[in-house]
DNA sequence: CAAGAGATCATCT
DNA sequence: GATGATCTCTTGA
């Protein structure tokens, strides 16, 4: 398994969003942000406590006529990353208390991006982890839902997802997804979004328990 | 179980 | 001043 290079997120992003299926999810915390509560003392091997998940759910935010797409309403200030470098960190706030991790794809001035709908959590140090594991275990299947268990916020907007040093990126799959495995659908909560509200640009592995709805 | 409402505020008009 | 790439809880059939 290697780390998704910046040229992974550099094509099309119907193709990209299909090709996350599967990827993992690695998240490095700081010592002030775990990912997965810790309990004990602290400790100064933080290596040690990343926290693996599999990306089983994402949606498409394709180009600038997408009027699902923040994207389609021009440059703001909020969503100036989508118009940027492909493989850079797009989270946004919304609902008053939700985040949204998005990665930005395809090139400059082409504003795009795939939202992470759903992990599963597939390794972690076990005897780290808290009182509380199920519920970070199992509450992973939603956007907002994910980011407040990586604790993902809008420190993370505006930076690479394919280096490792700010303690979040993405490896390659580590076993074969067939097409006939991806449930192709319309995305979640556009329905404002006329004639592109229909098109099926949410994708998710069939059959993982963690897709956010079936 | 499905439908509806409330939470809660950054962002945009 | 309105709204939202959501979630959780309540209501009621």
């Amino acid at each position: 398994m290697k780390i998704l290079p910046q040229s992974f997120y550099n094509r099309n992003t119907l193709r990209v969003a299909q090709d996350l299926l599967g990827c993992f999810l690695v998240i490095l915390p700081d010592g002030k942000s775990p990912a997965i509560p810790l309990s004990g003392r602290a400790h100064a091997n933080s290596a040690k406590r990343i926290s693996k998940f599999k990306i089983v759910e994402v949606e498409a935010y394709n180009g600038p006529n997408d009027l699902a797409s923040h994207a389609s309403q021009g440059r703001t200030e909020r969503n100036n990353v989508m118009f940027g470098e492909p493989g850079i960190i797009y989270v946004y706030f919304t609902y008053g208390m939700h985040y949204m991790l998005n990665i930005v794809t395809e090139g400059k001035e082409y504003p795009a991006a795939v939202l992470i709908r759903a992990v599963e959590l597939v390794s972690h140090n076990a005897y780290r982890i808290t009182h509380n594991v199920e519920r970070t275990v199992y509450n992973t299947n939603g956007p907002a839902k994910l980011t407040k268990i990586l604790r993902i916020d809008k420190r993370f907007n505006g930076l690479p997802i394919y280096l490792k040093k700010y303690g979040l990126w993405i490896e390659s799959r580590d076993e074969e997804l067939k097409d006939s495995q991806i449930k192709k659908t319309t995305r979640v909560g556009v329905d404002y979004a006329g004639r592109y509200k229909n098109k099926k640009w949410r994708f998710y592995i069939k059959g993982n328990e963690f897709v956010s709805k079936k």
